[in-house]
DNA sequence: GTGCGCATGTAACTCGTTACATGATTAG
DNA sequence: CTAATCATGTAACGAGTTACATGCGCAC
């Protein structure tokens, strides 16, 4: 059984056959936002799944020294992975550093205090515009809409769709911290 | 400079001195929805603060073989984790199994789909309950407000509120995936 | 008398990151 | 001539989990 990387390469591969190197590439952007790996733990987990027959390749000249392999599904890889899809998700550890942070603020200068979560909040805004960007090229490409759910499109206007709305629950709350810091600034004045 | 893992150490000994038993204890309930660890992963860590002049302990008489260890903060500690504490966190990696589900649910069972994603509600609301229950025990103890930025309990209630938004967002979007996989259902019949 | 809560620790393993290693082509 | 992109891999390390190991007191 593979791991849940493994599992996330089948589910990129089950769109179109792809390089180790274009894999890494998908598991920044837009992926990366609720999955990400670096090639150097990609290639060997390819290894696996090639041993486990749930992918295989077709080898072509490559740039470097190496020939380049270019991935694909094998029927057995189509059926693990629509196997695994509907199974619950394992449950994952919930580790947030600046919630964290929050939580021993009350301990902390306050003008610091303040600032952080300004700053958290301008740069998840600056991600929020970003997501609604490519939301909207997605929307643009199904007549300003969400794409029919047998389209793969589906699952990248899905995964933008928790993105933003992640987004702007991220940045409320970093808001709402910052008033609350200010009120007691008020109130030491008052 | 300690790990993340040490500072969340810091963080909960700065609110009164522990054993390394309770702090795993406080890894779960409540501050295990943002940050958690088992104790065998606290117990070497609280070695390397002793080591570094962060933490120190008073050793009392334990009801296994060995001393147990009450450990509290030193000056240093208390320093290194007011530092700490208004630094921009460290980019942590986003993984998200249910969404990287969701990112490929474009080629699965809609059926299966549609129930993943009722469960998955079902469960979340469960624990936005749970939330609710643990935050207004906290107004409780403050005049049915927020506690005042300089009390610990201003920490439990700024975590609270941040996993109330963040389980809000979680079920909303469960149900929007569940409704969009209703209307292809309807497509097809219509 | 069995299991749970308290209490500490170690060992083996998996997962993930950073750095090392190679090398062609193309754009500035 | 320098850097980026394409392309593959390995090695060393750190972070985190599961399982092993010990043992008292208490409740059922």
């Amino acid at each position: 059984m593979p791991s849940t990387l493994g599992y996330a390469l089948l589910t990129l591969l089950g769109r179109h056959p792809q390089t180790g190197y274009e894999l890494a590439a998908s598991l920044r952007r837009p992926v990366a936002y609720f999955w990400e790996a670096r090639h150097s733990q990609i290639h060997p987990e390819l290894q696996r799944l090639l041993a486990d027959g749930l992918v295989d390749f077709e080898a072509a000249a490559g740039p470097g020294p190496k020939d380049k392999k270019i991935y694909s599904l094998t029927e057995a890889g189509r059926r693990v992975l629509g196997e695994w899809l509907p199974e619950p998700p394992r449950p994952q550890p919930a580790r947030n550093e600046l919630v964290l942070k929050a939580y021993g603020m009350w301990a902390a200068d306050r003008t610091a205090a303040r600032q952080l979560f300004e700053h958290q909040a301008a740069a998840h805004e600056a991600r929020l515009a970003d997501y609604e960007i490519q939301r909207a090229a997605v929307e643009s490409r199904h007549h300003q809409g969400a794409p029919p759910n047998d389209h793969p499109d589906f699952g990248n206007y899905a995964a933008l769709s928790f993105g933003l709305g992640y987004e702007r629950h991220y940045i409320a709350w970093c808001h709402w911290m910052v008033a609350q810091l200010d009120n007691d600034h008020l109130h030491a004045e008052g």
